[in-house]
DNA sequence: TGTACATATGAACATATAGACATATGTTGG
DNA sequence: CCAACATATGTCTATATGTTCATATGTACA
């Protein structure tokens, strides 16, 4: 039952047989650090919630203030800002403040630039 | 304590009161729909999750069965294929089948552009 | 047909998170 | 300073989800 598969090279213990090991190794050298794994997948997450898709997609068309928002996506003022926050902690949104109020609009072209992108991929997923 | 804010509209009441309401009733026109939010946020949440970056960061380099993608990412084989399915039930991913292999890439040109984009925001953060 | 391999799926558990509620912070005007 | 308004934040709960373990499906070959 033991010492079976030692006609390939001594590699550590690993269930699968199909593997293309010189494929991998290549690649392996290229995947992008566990950084900005972690940093790409948080990008990403903040864009995968609905409230949060409205926000953006309000902002697109126009700078707003939190109650506006608020209003216009007829959400409570806690959950509005509470998304807000998560918008901005990762660069999705920029603010101004204007007396009491505060405004909000998209970071960059480049963050409107991923969110079009987003929807051209569901748009042509519909043909 | 009541019937204070009669000044405006007979509107529903709301406790906000600094509403742009013009604004709000322009913008409001050009929302996307409850549908489209839906798919766009399931979009970026399948592509907000670790694993899947690095699934898709590998795909993005080459064509790859299960079973090296496991081994490359050092994942379970259970893990993979539960994540490939996701990607795959959102058209992020493609696949062909080879004897008893499965070998995955991207679906398309345009879902390796929305990856990318979102690698260039991270990027460019770091400026 | 039966065995071995590659992949897919179902169930269960631990963790993450969106929104409600209450409250705190910050700003303006008196 | 105090009151009123706009926004932010802490806590809690219901829900969603990623992974593991066990098992099923599918394919090739003897």
């Amino acid at each position: 039952m033991a010492g079976k598969k030692e006609e390939f090279e001594n590699n550590p213990v690993c269930e699968i047989l199909c593997v293309h090991t010189d494929l991998i190794e290549s690649v392996r050298e290229t995947l992008i650090p566990g950084g900005q794994v972690h940093q790409l997948a948080e990008l990403f997450k903040t864009l995968g919630d609905p409230t949060r898709v409205r926000i953006m997609d309000a902002l697109a068309k126009n700078e707003f203030c939190v109650c506006d928002l608020a209003e216009l996506l007829e959400l409570s003022q806690s959950a509005t800002s509470h998304q807000l926050r998560v918008l901005r902690s990762n660069d999705l949104v920029k603010y101004r403040r204007e007396g009491k109020m505060v405004y909000y609009s998209l970071d960059d072209e480049h963050v409107l630039a991923l969110y079009r992108e987003g929807l051209e991929h569901i748009s042509e997923g519909r043909g």
